[in-house]
DNA sequence: GGGGTCACATATGAG
DNA sequence: ATGTGACCCC
């Protein structure tokens, strides 16, 4: 280690980093060096004979504990940090759970649930309690449940809550705390926590075993919380309690950043941090490294016009940059033109790359008309965040295999599997075997294995001991091998690769590649060495673990890859980029309409855009549409209130056409007529790109959907008795034409055949009752 | 089972 | 505009 690392380091930051015991909060303003400060302070402990097992960071995203890792270990070399707890709230808690799991009555290896698998599970519970899903949304009482953990709230309190109970009473769902009671015993009956539970079971083994705190209480002697603004109630009393001997506890955080309370989070706790400890140090980091003058003064001004915040300014010896450009456009398709435009513009004037330009928008949703001028422009792109790779369907599917493998009680992944591909497991099996389940109070998977003693026959029973062996055949590779090895296995006996190779539609096409992708994760995951303490363990259930914790964002995310990044804000928190178009600053979309009925509310939103603004180190545009598309029509907005804010001087207005400034009058349809009477606008649109030149206005026409491969019938088609049909015939279908039968399965009375079309799309399953097959060779 | 049609809701943000 | 869930047919 380079001993004169605190050389490298302005004042306030060696102050922080030389803070060795006790409470610490640094508040650290964006671009200040925050991540630096973290990453030599932990090397500063050790230094000074903080053993490396006794220290734990947590952060909120896998990218920050990847880079901090990554930047530890360059300190330090890889040796020694891998000793050192650090990961997310979530991972590092998960990690402890599933050492412990067992106090709670949980499998260890138990399986944890994404959110489209808690509401799932919730929509099964309001089915079967005859509640109208229309008015008990799923995912509103998943809403309401995830705030009842965050704040540490079980099923009991929660209907014993005064002010809870109101709340419900008053929209008039007074059955959600009863589905939140059975959907905590249908986890648990299922051996799974959701994303919620791994802090909330993880305060109740430290509240309940005093041992387990004890020990955890020791072992981590200092804490360190990044993105502290960002902690909800549990996540707080959880850090009380492990850092409650020692009281080694930094705090890293900065309110201005706080743009998470729909996760739970009170920016309360770091403005309350200090009165929570006695003689707690505060470092302020205040000099910007990030951004221009420009920029950050635009977003000092904005800022300042929240309430109650802690004092802070924030400073740079930055150039002054060019001015912000403010940008308005027609619609949305022009706004994402006019980016496009720009982007390569900036690429050939000041000779920028794909990778320097970020596109940041309030939504998910917004990234089409970007993507779409991106595209035509081909100009590289990547968009972080929307469908995670692991909630697509033949993913889910492939890893519900994987996970009851694993966890057989685990019923949500069972039910999903069980016919698929299909086997003729049909869904009066199913719902026999869930009342047999609960009859018995047994497992679903209890009942498979003991379907014989249950009644299930013939074909019905083959099918489900067929299942079962498979299986059991899974789990004893598991016991001897590692993960990729199961899941290949999964792959050869479900038939699930073949069966997608086999599909040669787009989608079908893009499906394999998925699986394959998938495959091939895996396969690294055992390949490389964990970078987390958990040293080399390549088990289907370390591999389980970490995969559902993982997001979008942190997939392979290739430095060499030169491409325009487009993200939402949220996503873009703790990242920075040369050149940063923060998109949509109207009314209705950036302050959401969803979140200005508070000042709370509205104030978290100028956060957000507080975010937005610094993020970018040289350059920055703000652009917004007259009117969008919302919902297949088109909708007007006024431009966000956040543009009036902005300080004047570091504002170039030249291709908003002065309407930044909102209608002063409040007469209707003033959009055009707007802008303090100035008479630019005129002048102004003819200058815009985006009205300029737009000599193909329609969209690239989407590619034709592979073509269906139409079968013409012969002459004497006619339909043979099912009966007849044996495996090895040849077939003729009205549509698929002419096949082979490969195999049949399923009950006599309902019997399923696989046939093989060659042009008819690959192999289908038939239900012999209700296709119509003609025989035409035996 | 699977493919088609139609109605309908749907979209803040994310581990 | 797009995705889904219910419903119907073969």
């Amino acid at each position: 280690m380079n001993p004169n690392y605190l050389d490298e380091l302005n004042e306030r930051q060696r102050e922080a980093v030389a803070h060795i015991n006790g409470p610490l909060m640094i508040v650290a303003g964006a671009g200040s060096g925050k991540t630096k400060v973290l990453t030599t302070r932990i090397a500063h402990l050790m230094r000074n004979g903080v053993d490396s097992f006794n220290i734990l960071a947590l952060t909120f995203t896998n990218k920050a504990a990847r880079e901090m890792k990554e930047r530890v270990e360059k300190i330090l070399g890889g040796s020694e940090a891998r000793n050192l707890y650090i990961g997310t709230f979530h991972s590092v808690f998960a990690r402890l759970l599933r050492a412990e799991a067992h106090r709670l009555g949980y499998p260890n290896d138990f399986t944890i649930y994404d959110t489209d698998d808690a509401k799932s599970v919730i929509k099964t519970i309001i089915n079967e309690q005859n509640l109208d899903d229309k008015h008990y949304k799923p995912n509103f009482v998943y809403n309401r449940i995830s705030a009842a953990k965050n704040s540490l709230m079980g099923p009991e309190e929660y209907q014993h809550d005064y002010y809870v109970q109101q709340e419900d009473m008053r929209g008039n769902r007074p059955m959600i705390g009863k589905i939140y009671e059975m959907y905590a015993k249908r986890c648990f009956k299922n051996g799974a926590m959701d994303f919620d539970d791994l802090l909330f079971k993880m305060y109740i083994l430290l509240k309940q075993f005093p041992e387990v705190l004890h020990k955890y209480q020791h072992k981590f002697k200092y804490i360190m919380i990044d993105e502290y603004q960002d902690t909800n109630p549990a996540q707080y009393e959880i850090i009380k309690l492990l850092g409650a001997v020692h009281e080694n506890i930094c705090v890293v955080g900065d309110d201005a950043q706080s743009i998470y309370s729909f996760r739970g989070a009170t920016i309360q706790n770091i403005l309350q941090f200090e009165k929570d400890y006695e003689d707690v140090r505060v470092v302020k980091l205040e000099q910007n490294y990030r951004s221009t003058k420009s920029i950050l003064n635009v977003a000092n001004e904005v800022i300042a016009h929240n309430k109650g915040q802690i004092e802070k300014a924030l400073w740079t010896n930055n150039m002054e940059g060019e001015k912000i450009k403010l940008v308005r456009t027609m619609t949305d398709n022009e706004e994402g033109k006019h980016v496009a435009d720009t982007i390569a513009e900036q690429k050939l004037r000041n000779h920028y790359e794909n990778r320097d330009f970020a596109i940041l928008y309030r939504t998910n949703a917004q990234s089409r008309s970007f993507e779409e001028s991106l595209r035509r422009k081909a100009i590289p792109y990547r968009i972080y965040g929307g469908i995670s790779f692991y909630q697509r369907k033949e993913i889910k599917d492939f890893l519900a295999y994987l996970r009851i493998t694993i966890n057989t009680r685990d019923e949500e992944s069972l039910k999903r599997i069980i016919n698929y591909p299909v086997r003729g497991i049909g869904k009066t099996t199913i719902e026999k075997a869930v009342i047999y389940s609960n009859e018995h109070n047994i497992t679903f998977w209890e009942v498979l294995e003991r379907a014989r003693e249950f009644g299930f026959k013939g074909g019905t029973l083959e099918a489900i001991d067929g299942f079962v062996t498979m299986i059991r055949s899974f789990q004893a590779i598991m016991d001897k091998h590692n993960a990729y090895d199961v899941a290949v296995q999964v792959g050869k006996s479900t038939n699930i690769v073949k069966e997608l190779f086999n599909d040669k539609t787009t989608e079908g096409l893009a499906r394999y590649e998925n699986i394959q992708e998938l495959l091939n994760s895996i396969k690294e995951f055992t390949e490389t060495p964990t970078e987390d303490g958990e040293l080399l363990d390549k088990s289907l259930g370390s591999y389980l673990q970490q995969i559902t914790l993982l997001t979008d964002a942190d997939q392979g995310d290739d430095e060499n890859s030169d491409v325009v990044k487009l993200m939402t804000i949220h996503a873009a928190k703790g990242l920075e980029f040369p050149v940063v178009f923060s998109v949509g600053l109207e009314e209705n979309l950036f302050p959401s309409t969803l979140s200005i009925n508070t000042r709370e509310e509205l104030e978290e939103e100028r956060r957000l855009f507080y975010v937005a603004i610094t993020r970018a180190k040289s350059r920055l545009w703000l652009t917004y549409a007259n009117s969008r598309y919302r919902f297949g029509s088109l909708v007007q907005n006024e431009p966000s209130r956040f543009l009036e804010e902005m300080p004047e001087q570091f504002i170039d207005r030249s291709y908003a056409g002065g309407g930044a400034m909102r209608n002063t009058f409040g007469g209707g349809g003033g959009l055009w007529n707007n802008g303090g009477g100035n008479n630019m606008f005129d002048r102004m649109q003819k200058k815009t790109p985006a009205a300029a030149a737009s000599p193909a206005a329609r969209p690239a026409p989407k590619p034709a959907s592979a073509p269906a491969s139409t079968h013409v019938p012969s002459p004497g088609f006619a339909p043979d008795d099912p009966a007849l049909m044996e495996t090895g015939m040849e077939v003729e279908h009205q549509k698929f034409g002419f096949g082979t039968i490969l195999s049949m399965e399923g009950a006599p009375n309902n019997r399923i055949a696989t046939v093989v079309f060659p042009k008819g799309g690959g192999e289908k399953k038939i239900m012999l009752n209700y296709a119509r097959l003609m025989i035409v060779k035996k």
